[in-house]
DNA sequence: TATGAATGAGCTTTCATTCAT
DNA sequence: AATGAATGAAAGCTCATTCAT
């Protein structure tokens, strides 16, 4: 993976059509990933699925990993944008905390495509020294949000105190962990959300 | 990959040499697969690391699949072995299910790279359809492990009552998700061990 | 081999450049054929006679099986078309049945290239259950061909009552037996010709 | 292939153990070719069809070619036994002829397996200087046998006076094509061998 | 802007053969 | 006499990428 950010590094203003191109790749991407994993994820069946030609792709792309820097992008921005409105829009920290599980785990479930795209990039993507994605020792906007919230929460006297770096990280784990079993059958999206909503309204619970 | 065990599907006894030649290839499997990813770990970098001819993996695995389903088989049943030896020293339930976590996480910080290569071909490996294997409808010999300690707690009225399914996927998320944490500076098995210990007591505590 | 017609089932018109190309790969493939046999006519050995890389090959055929297939099908249509018109040239079935022989015999001589690419297409290439080509039982255009000639002869009082099916698989094998003597010195093409020709002539006179 | 006789170039004399091993080789080697072609019959299969090591192989034959060379040699030497018999058996030379034609269709109906192991190394194996066996300027003991029939029947007054080669080339090219037509539904080996027969009766009558 | 043509690197797998036991 | 262990070469095939049009 190239380090450059897609969005900053850009050396010049791209024309509609080009935007409208790499949003379709992106699109086709996100939809490749899903179905065949990143292994088999090629320029060529890319390329199949936006019904374009592989060298399209290279056109639009400096090679496969812009390409694939670019989906993750895409994908984390629209995710972290709807669970920055939801979280938003609850007044007490208690309540941002349950809207921040509810967002999650909904988006999930509404968006299974795009959240299995993310897991191949995350899972398997590396930088050009070989570091995985999720490794790497910068924290995503969506895990900052969460701790901010819990931080407010301790603040407001309304969370008991803990290490809100590691209560972030267990309701993160929480809230993944139903990704995998989320295409078993009998699996129940609302009643998970409500029962992990319940697990961590008492265990950040004042005492 | 293909749907056999290699245990049971076996046809012949294996020489000792044979079984330490496989054993070796595998723990070379295990290395490259934490090393440089399921998609680069080719045949060759395995032999390479394994300093033998790639030819020989082939002479001792029937194919790649062979090889990876006996590595995440090995690495499965070291896994379980040791936390089930910690569960089962345990007396009471909340102990059970202390020692569950504690032994999940300690296992993670002392084997980092079968943990990995674990996460590696969970995320990648996919059966002759296309399935994943976290997403194949077949509950883990550890998930249902922990199921039964919840289940016991409840009996015993040492737990409140909760949907155990949804406690043990919560419980495992918030021990999966340090994997990627634990490999950045700063990060503190021990302090979260305790944390999620601590968090999870509560969770589940008599009301 | 796939059972498939190049012909029939392909989905779209190719371009020009890339009949060319085609052409050229399965006159490389005749060439490669005849001088080295079956077994050893690689991708690469068939590549390096069209002066092209071997993936050249893979860009404009979908798999061996292919290749050898549209090798197949091209010299048969060649060879039948000429048998075809000699054939459709004479004007009395006894005319026609020398016609055929002189056809076959000079086209061996002047085709041997082709002719020793056929052997070995017929001889070792299988369908995917295994099936010899030359033991499927479809007869092939020729064959046909020989026997309507025959037919007609015997119909038209011309030749005797006789097998035609027997009759002509024997005109066939003494065609067909000529080409592992036509590389030895001292080989006459002509003289088989006119020695064939007399033969089958007595052996189907009305008595 | 190596040029030499494996009868004549051995070095030393073969033990009683020694030789039942190489036939039993010999005899998987026929099994193997017939089934599964020139081109998969490798040493591997070769010993699982004798149920031996495929080392052992190596130890009894110098390499592959030696082993192919001494499967041919022992194919031929038994089929030319049994024509020759049947040859010696019959007075006149029309009843030689005939004799000859039936006993070549009756050992081909009888051993199909060897019959098909034989094509398949005429049709593959080669020199080492890439020479098709059938192409070398050598001929076999059959052929040669059935010549001096022919010449022997215009010696006689038996046969009408023709070039002895090529009508020897035919009666073989009409025997030969029955291999591929035999294993076809509704073939019938002794419609054919009378209708052979018959046939070369009448082009080899004194007029 | 878009594509087809082309390539080299790398993949898994098969194979004949060698060697120590 | 017989075998298992091991290897290098070569096979067919996939892929990201480049280039001329």
């Amino acid at each position: 993976m190239h380090s450059g950010n897609s969005e900053s590094n850009q050396e010049t203003k791209r024309s509609f059509i080009e935007e409208a191109r790499r949003a379709q790749i992106v699109a086709a991407t996100i939809e490749t990933l899903a179905e065949v994993g990143y292994g088999k994820a090629s320029m060529a069946q890319i390329a199949k699925r936006a019904q374009i030609s592989p060298s399209l792709i290279a056109y639009h792309f400096r090679d496969k990993d812009e390409l694939i820097f670019q989906t993750l992008f895409d994908i984390a921005r629209a995710w972290e944008g709807y669970v920055e409105a939801q979280v938003a829009a609850a007044a007490t920290p208690g309540e941002q905390l349950r809207n921040y599980i509810v967002a999650n785990l909904a988006y999930m479930g509404t968006r299974p495509t795009q959240y299995a795209a993310l897991i191949e990039i995350m899972f398997n993507a590396r930088t050009e020294d070989g570091q995985l994605l999720y490794r790497i020792d910068e924290e995503d906007t969506a895990l900052t949000l969460l701790k901010k919230v819990l931080t407010r929460g301790q603040e407001a006297g309304e969370f008991r105190q803990f290490d809100v770096h590691h209560m972030a990280l267990a309701i993160r784990g929480a809230i993944n962990e139903f990704f995998g079993e989320m295409h078993k059958p009998g699996a129940d999206l609302e009643a998970y959300t409500a029962a992990v909503v319940d697990l961590f309204t008492r265990a950040t619970a004042r005492e």
